[in-house]
DNA sequence: CGTTATTGTCCGATATTCCAGACAATAGGC
DNA sequence: GCCTATTGTCTGGAATATCGGACAATAACG
């Protein structure tokens, strides 16, 4: 489990604890599985009720009731539950409704399989950046962040290229003050961030070295949707070190896959 | 959308209707996202909540919190819902959490490639048969049933073994009587299902010649799990006419590869 | 342009869900 | 063996989520 980005788990979810407050089971299950999802590990009820601030009777209730409509799911020994069948059904639904999607995976297979780099499909989840599907380097080369671990928008370059559309002023309002700081502490002045901004619009593409870690090159590209706006990016994650020769010749495969995939203006 | 096995959609889903009844939100969750996997596309509300037999006001409720937390997603041009981001995410965790899973999709993928036919993961769902992942074969013949679809037990290969753990009583109190009839009209003895069950349990896989359409041969071979029970296959699903010699030689594989998958008795 | 169906939102009332807390049963810790 | 912490289950009561129905706003039809 790649530890650099991946590592800072908070053991709050985002509720507000108003004690004394009722809440519906509908937000339960939610606030439930994002809980899950963070954690990235099979819990216990006792510690799922815990981080979600749930009592500890109405816990077990909902995750009786989602165990029995197999939405998660014991495992091992005793007392432990993480997802379930249902929700990879759900999930497989998600990710193959459209054709669109599904030509996206390909193309990040054969990517994938071409190149011998981790590549890596992304796209925003509320305000935070987070890795759709990906393929490893077969390599002893591995820094991908986990599918699904939300990231500050800042830290990647991604992140540059989906906010394409805001303005200066709605990006201050929609990125989280402490988004701008960097895992090791740097902190990026915001004026540079609206310029990374601007200049991967105008480029189409964005590229960061040694950012969120200090060991990887990223180089993202913008799949457009029928409007032209970007909300997906395909992305690779080199060693800091590949040759510029190398770098360039991915950076182009990159922007014309890309490019191949949207929908607007072909 | 193969429409052999996959054509016939009920409109109830399974609930008892009982009038003035008042259900929990948790369960109108969980009936929804099953009618949306039924369904296997975008629905608007008003037809889930006539789909689902809740009413318009709680279904718009339930939709619009399950939008916020991205478990559904707006798709087209207006009212449509389907399955969101956050489901996508839930499931990619589902399938990743443990090596196995991990071992046995990468079985998959080789399986696919080497041979070029159609592969599929298959498991239980409830008392029915379901699709877990497949590999599409590449050529004109493209017969596999949507992953995530229900289909009835005895209409498969798979679903002789599945059921190996079980006694000829159990199998009779598990299976829906209807069950037993065939997408043509044809029905089959119980008593010769439950012969079909010993006998794949006997050879250690099993095979039928069009069955549930009359198009396809298809071969299954069981995953076991550590304590030695099936809970997961492994499936060629092949032209009818494939040659014996051909067959035969996928078979051998097939099993092989889902022995290196088991792990009991290694 | 009426007539009929739909869609999305809002409201007040009551049937129910969610909560607090108690309970027995284990499981350590020392 | 005593003390503390945990797990899973139950219960009664009160806060409230669900429901039926009304509403305006479109849309579909002839």
């Amino acid at each position: 489990m790649s530890d650099g980005v991946t590592g800072l788990i908070e053991t709050e979810v985002r509720a507000e604890p108003r004690n004394g407050e009722r809440r519906r089971g509908i937000d339960r299950v939610i606030t439930l599985l994002e809980a899950l999802l963070r954690q990235r590990a099979p819990m216990r009820v006792g510690d799922i009720a815990k981080m979600i601030g749930a009592p500890r009777s109405t816990t077990y209730e909902i995750v009786n009731s989602l165990l029995e409509a197999e939405m998660l799911e014991n495992v091992g020994t005793e007392g432990y539950v993480y997802f379930g069948k249902a929700m990879h059904l759900f999930g497989w639904a998600y990710s193959h409704h459209n054709a669109h999607y599904r030509r996206i995976i390909e193309t990040l297979d054969r990517l994938g399989e071409e190149t011998g780099e981790t590549v890596q499909l992304c796209g925003l989840r509320g305000n935070k950046y987070v890795v759709l599907d990906c393929r490893d380097s077969p390599g002893p080369f591995r820094i991908s962040s986990d599918v699904g671990v939300e990231v500050p928008i800042p830290w990647t370059a991604s992140g540059r290229l989906l906010l394409g559309h805001m303005s200066k002023q709605e990006i201050q309002d929609f990125i989280p003050p402490g988004d701008y700081k960097l895992p090791d502490g740097r902190v990026i002045a915001p004026a540079e961030f609206f310029g990374d901004v601007a200049l991967a619009r105008q480029q189409g593409f964005s590229e960061t070295a040694a950012l969120a870690d200090r060991f990887t090159w990223c180089m993202a590209a913008p799949i457009r949707d029928g409007n032209g706006a970007i909300n997906k990016t395909l992305c690779f994650v080199l060693p800091v070190d590949t040759p510029e020769a190398r770098r360039s010749e991915l950076l182009v495969q990159l922007c014309e896959r890309a490019r191949g995939l949207s929908l607007a203006g072909s």
